[in-house]
DNA sequence: AACGATACGGAACACGGTTCCGCTTTTGCA
DNA sequence: TGCAAAAGCGGAACCGTGTTCCGTATCGTT
């Protein structure tokens, strides 16, 4: 087996043409710099001309607006996804080392302008990109609930799936509202997570 | 003073042409019955076959997309708003009354196929949705917020603009996704609020 | 050098909100 | 009652976006 998978969101392709291999290269580097200065919803178009290329061949290397995403931000999706059984084997008490993983997870969201809000677009195009974020971390989520939930620090009955939803809804519109603060709204749904006090 | 108020939100138009009037309300019920079936995204087009009505008369009643939805939902924000002071005034501990008051919000948001979404939708066109919430809703939660905190049932540094765009945003796509139950993670949230024990 | 496969550019299309304007209905006044 | 101005109406046309399509250019191999 050769081992040249690249399909769309894979990185390496040894067996493309050079140009293609370039083109896919500058776009992801275009594309990159566009989200960051003007957020995830730039338009196609912008990033197609900041990298000097057509529309075509935006779409021939990423398939969907949300394929060119997933292949931006993969990195660091998956050095969050990393991070969690890292976190998981310092001294920190699962309750805190989840916290901290929390912190990693809307860092990453709250600095990408809207990425969180195109993440929760009910817009079905979008279901590629939600699916790659769920796929790598929410088993590592479950990872570490489950260690604080053992430790008897938080309720046992919560859902890793529905907290990053929750979070990451938490986290829709963070930047571009000065009287809204994420961080502050996430910290309170963790500390909602400890056993209740009786 | 005649009173006749009605610019484009108000009810109320005494002054107008008869069947304009008799449009307007027409309008109001086929968006009304569009929304329920297709949600609040459903195309504005739509609307207007719904109504047997042109897209030119829509956007002379309703500036905006976003000033049909408010008038649509008006009732039922000012009934919400007006629920604040009467649940406050029932035998309900502050935290209680809060706690159910949030439901009544929480109930209205998710019974509303992406009203939440919209709602935090970054598009300016919907500046005026996000403040007709704003406008009504904050202060009453700043009220109930207020009263558990003098009982020293929560911690006394929570805003309410903050919680109100907490709990919005935690509805985002809650219908639409039976993996993610919205007014569970919102539950969530309100025990956050309570003051951390020692 | 020639040729087939691969990639490219960008015009064209689909779709949604919004604007514009010629035509119709209502209203107020004579 | 008759009629002109005012108020409304319908929907074609426009704009911005994502996506598709296809004729053309480039690559790499023979």
């Amino acid at each position: 087996m050769v081992n040249d998978r690249n399909e769309v969101t894979g990185q390496a392709a040894a067996s493309k043409r050079k140009d293609a291999r370039r083109n896919q290269e500058t776009l992801l580097n275009a594309a990159a710099a566009v989200f960051v200065t003007s957020g995830v919803n730039a338009p196609v178009r912008d990033i197609a001309a900041k990298a000097g290329v057509g529309l075509g061949t935006i779409y021939r290397h990423f398939p969907t607006r949300a394929d060119l995403i997933i292949a931006v931000y993969r990195h660091q999706v998956d050095a969050c996804a990393e991070a969690g059984p890292a976190l998981l084997a310092t001294s920190l008490s699962p309750h805190a080392a989840l916290g901290q993983w929390i912190n990693l997870f809307v860092d990453f969201l709250v600095t990408k302008h809207g990425l969180a809000a195109v993440l929760r677009s009910d817009n079905s195009d979008f279901e590629a990109l939600h699916a790659y974020f769920l796929d790598r971390l929410v088993p590592v989520c479950t990872e570490l609930l489950e260690a604080a939930a053992v430790a008897g620090e938080i309720r046992p009955d919560i859902d890793a799936y529905e907290l990053m939803r929750g979070v990451g809804n938490l986290c829709i519109g963070a930047d571009s509202d000065p009287r809204y603060d994420a961080r502050h709204m996430v910290e309170l749904l963790i500390a909602g997570l400890c056993r209740p006090h009786h």
